[in-house]
Formats: structure tokens, C-alpha cells, sequence
DNA sequence: GCATTGATGTCCGAAAACGGCCAGCCCGAC
DNA sequence: GTCGGGCTGGCCGTTTTCGGACATCAATGC
């Protein structure tokens, strides 16, 4: 009725299979098929046989090491304090990263409210694009990613800047 | 956005200002302003002058005594329970009354689930259209009205067969 | 180093509270 | 007797409340 429609599509890439879901008004979900826990796309949403081009596109040239910001109209649902959080995850520019303790001052509280920002970033449903991987553990070490640390490690160390993570020639992503 | 536009107005009638919301695809709560607790439109509805055409006019052969039964679009919100419990009230033929655990045993339950019936008819705002006034305790007692016992009383004696509430001459109601 | 503790927002499940009742019982008033 | 009034315990969906569990961190005490 005033459902609007979702399609979803699998692309594959470097770190595997990767499930993107868009309506009219955005993107609304990637996830990454090897994740610890296995993830389902939505029985609402519909197959496509084709990822939206624009999405499709910016994710290889990402994969290759030639973009370095998405420019995509994200539907972010959440509540405010979730938006807010995720928000704040798109100014951290790419190649760096921050604890979960920064992020929470940065959006106006204590350090102590890390844990409820972890939580808010573990409900990102916009992985990669909204860059929840550049969060780390004020020890600096690797922790928390719902999709698995090893995928956390692979997109951090192509930001890093060890090129891209596909032949340069190729620079788009084949379909599932 | 997905939000139906509701409105609402407000009719006199023997028992007093009885506040009436719909909506395009039915009438969606009626709810009388002599309630002891006082009832208040939704904010987000939007005050109309005039009620709904066939609404006023069927109200009107109700209070005159002229209409035993109403034949308008309803919308029920509720759970599949409450949902249950209120056909089951429209039902209930025009001057008879049952009890709440009579009501519970024609819906497929024990007269124990009398109280969850109870409360489901409480949650009913579709007052006066789905009768739930004709269902009274089981000693024959006038008990439980959320819109006050005497409300109650005056609906049921109009039922009884009384004639009707209001002069015979005048069949349409008064706009507050 | 390493375990412990309290603060934060959200979700989820379990448990408790809450009603527009009813049947059974007792008791006094006729 | 018998009829009504009043109490009591049990019943049933729904709502509310509450206690953990989380993608943490800083401050303690050993």
C-alpha cells in the first residue's frame, strides 16, 4: 500500500559477495555475505539481476583504490540518537581512524557513552559507506565488527593506501 | 508521508457532544464527551465543521429511533484478539445484551476469558456503532462503560423500545 | 599487565501488573 | 428459603517494567 518497493542485488568483490538493497529515495543496506553470521537479504525486498549503476560503480572504483568518498543518497532509519552517530561516521575521513570513546565526544558526550556509540554502530545497516570499519578500540586494536575483523582488517589496510585490492585494469566488480 | 489525512467533528445528541474521527476509508473512532474521563481528539486530527455525510445522518436515525442497525465503512485498529471480540459485539442483535462471559463462549473461550473479553471492549473506539454497551455482567447488572454507566443506561433504554431520544419531528442532529 | 567497576542508549525476552469478569461461598434481611 | 450484597481466588490478553547484553572506556587495585 505505502510500502515502496526494495530491490537488492549481489555483487562480488575482493572481500566477497556483497548484498545491496536501494528504492527510489537510496541505498538502503549492504552487507557482506561472509560474515560470521550469515546475513539474508530481506523476503520483501526483490531480486535484481543488476545492482543500481550508480552504487555499482562507485563500489568498484572503491575496490580499486580510485575513490576515496561514495556520493550516494543513503535512507539511514534509526532513532535520533542513531542518526546522529552515524552521521558522525561520515566526517571520518577515509584512511583514518578513531576509538569509540572519540566518536562519542565528538558528538557531545562523555567517553563513557563508547559503549552505547558501539552499539549504534553495530546497527549500521550501511556498512562500508557509512565507514563504521575506521572505528577501533581506544588501545588501538582491532575490535567489534558485526561483519568479522577480517574483513574490518582488509578494508583498512586498502584505505591505508597499499592500492587497490583488484588488478587496476579491472575496475569494475563482476556479478554474482 | 504514508500518513492518512484523518478528520473529525463533533455532533450534539441526547447524551451530549459526541466526537466523531474518519478517515477516506471509514469511520475510525466515536467517542462521547460526557465520559467521565474527559476525551480528547488526536492532535494530529483535523477539525472539520461538518461530520461525514453518511455518519451525522445515520446517527441521527439511531437517536430518533429509526435505525436498529449501521451500515458504514469501519476501520478497527487492534490485535487479532481484540479484533475478534469486537466482531463478535457487532453481532449482537439490536436491544438484546449478553454477558461478558456469554461474549467469550461464542468467540471460542471459556467464560474465564470474560476479563480479557472485558478489556478488549474497553479498548473499542468505535463506541455506540460496535455495541459494546449491550453486554453487561452476568447477575444482569449494569457494570463497565469506559464512557460512564449512565451513557450506558440511556442506550440500552432506547434500545428497550422507548421511542426514540429525541422529538420524532426532528431526524437530523444540531452541529456543535 | 590484568581483573573490576560504573556509565550509555537500545533492544529483547521474561515477569509482573492490570483490567468494563465470574463462580462460589457466606451472611444478614425480609 | 431466598435473594441480594460482598468477599475471594482464578482466569485470560495486553501493557508495562525490568534486567541483561551489546562492536567501550577510564579509573582503580593488585
Amino acid at each position: 500500500m505505502n510500502m515502496e518497493q526494495i530491490d537488492y542485488g549481489i555483487i562480488e568483490s575482493p572481500v566477497g559477495g556483497i548484498i545491496v538493497a536501494w528504492s527510489e529515495e537510496g541505498m538502503i543496506s549492504l552487507a557482506f555475505q561472509n560474515a560470521p553470521k550469515p546475513v539474508h537479504p530481506d523476503p520483501a525486498w526483490r531480486r535484481r539481476n543488476e545492482v543500481r549503476n550508480d552504487i555499482a560503480v562507485q563500489l568498484g572504483e572503491y575496490f580499486s583504490g580510485d575513490r576515496r568518498e561514495f556520493d550516494l543518497p543513503l535512507v539511514m532509519k534509526g532513532t535520533a540518537f542513531q542518526k546522529e552517530v552515524w552521521e558522525e561516521l561520515l566526517r571520518i575521513p577515509y584512511g583514518e581512524t578513531i576509538s569509540y570513546g572519540e566518536q562519542a565526544r565528538r558528538i557531545g558526550r562523555t567517553s563513557a557513552a563508547s559503549r552505547a556509540v558501539g552499539a549504534a554502530n553495530g546497527r549500521n545497516l550501511l556498512a562500508l559507506v557509512v565507514p563504521c570499519h575506521r572505528v577501533i578500540g581506544s588501545s588501538g586494536k582491532l575490535i567489534g565488527y558485526a561483519s568479522g575483523l577480517d574483513i574490518k582488517r582488509s578494508l583498512l589496510e586498502l584505505e591505508q593506501g597499499n592500492g587497490g585490492m583488484i588488478p587496476e585494469a579491472q575496475t569494475s566488480l563482476f556479478m554474482a
